[in-house]
DNA sequence: CAGAGTTGGCTAATGGCATTAGCTTTCTGG
DNA sequence: CCAGAAAGCTAATGCCATTAGCCAACTCTG
């Protein structure tokens, strides 16, 4: 019997398709024995290019906030300001739609112990910082930084997250819903100049 | 052997508490194993008294679900409009920080087969009728109402969700930032009166 | 108060999954 | 060509959910 000739990176991209085919809970079901069946071979035979499930989940997790993180960079590229802002928005709810699998997967995993989970944290920090540039283009004192920051990513993934939940109940059209969300959200920076801390 | 005097309602609340004990995980970890164990049973016996465990998890979700509602409910009651909306919103993330594993099974189970997923579905909608109603009390136009709670709960849901989910890693304060948040987008919301739409 | 029937518990068995151990086969480098 | 590393395999273990079938304990009625 030829060998299937498999490797770690081969394995992880066969993981990242079983993801895709799972639709939004594509992540949640990921299991060892897809990955195996989808390689044609046995399930303990993956044990010879990765050290076990948490850890292969923790690589795909790594991946899809690695391949998030270039799409946000990639559309921060040539815009500044307001303009970033929106465009990031706008590329953070297609990456869902278009990988709801992969979505999920920048969601979880976060916690965990430091050891393992810091590589993660430190990749999603490259999200972060695109969205921190943006909003730095913004006349937003710089002691409200950190919190506008805060504040976008919380109202985009909220939307996200809900949308992907099926939590939004209303036929009504959520293209307009999500614009009005961050055009409102941007307003709301642009215009928190003068304000007062708390 | 006397028996243990089980009864669905008291197999609901023994999930409920294996749920309240493992933190923020503590929805994704709920097992029967873990039930039966605290109710000092062997596994199958719980079939007696429930369907199985997708079926229990729902039942679990549903309590959260209904209880976070309550929760909303009572803090809605003698509030009006932008004040009641701020305070809807600092009653979520309390519930979310009082109880994770309950805020989280709130956030699950949402989709899935229709049949199945009805309850929790108009159970849902307890909360989201409670933001409508102090939404509807901002002066946001009418064709803008759904847009505008869909931004409510996108907000506070995404902060909420990040921050259970250890998302954000500055040290700078959460409280400060959640209620520039919220502050932001109450004041958003208000001054969307002579917005255009897209 | 007795016994029938219902009900709630049990053990045993099955099947899916992850993981470990140990064996065998295939590739590769000298 | 052949030795050893690498990559596959089967077998076995353990945890979980689920189903089947058994037995004991309540309950209710005559």
């Amino acid at each position: 019997m030829p060998r299937a000739g498999l490797d770690p990176e081969a394995v992880v991209r066969l993981a990242l398709a079983v993801v895709d085919d799972g639709g939004p809970t594509g992540y949640a079901d990921l299991t060892l024995a897809a990955i195996a069946a989808r390689a044609g071979v046995a399930v303990p035979s993956l044990y010879k290019h990765v050290a076990g499930l948490p850890a292969l989940r923790r690589a795909v997790a790594q991946r899809c906030i690695e391949q998030l993180a270039d799409a946000l960079e990639e559309t921060a590229e040539g815009r500044q300001g307001a303009d970033a802002l929106v465009a990031l928005a706008w590329t953070m709810r297609r990456f869902a739609h278009d990988h709801p699998g992969r979505y999920a997967a920048t969601q979880t995993e976060l916690l965990g112990v430091p050891e393992e989970a810091t590589e993660l944290q430190t990749a999603a920090t490259r999200s972060v910082v695109v969205v921190a540039r943006a909003v730095g283009e913004l006349d937003v004192p710089a002691d409200r930084h950190v919190d506008a920051v805060r504040a976008v990513r919380s109202a985009v993934h909220g939307f996200v997250v809900l949308e992907a939940a099926g939590g939004f109940g209303m036929p009504d059209d959520l293209e307009v819903s999500f614009d009005y969300l961050v055009r409102g959200l941007v307003g709301a920076l642009a215009s928190t100049s003068a304000s007062q801390r708390s």
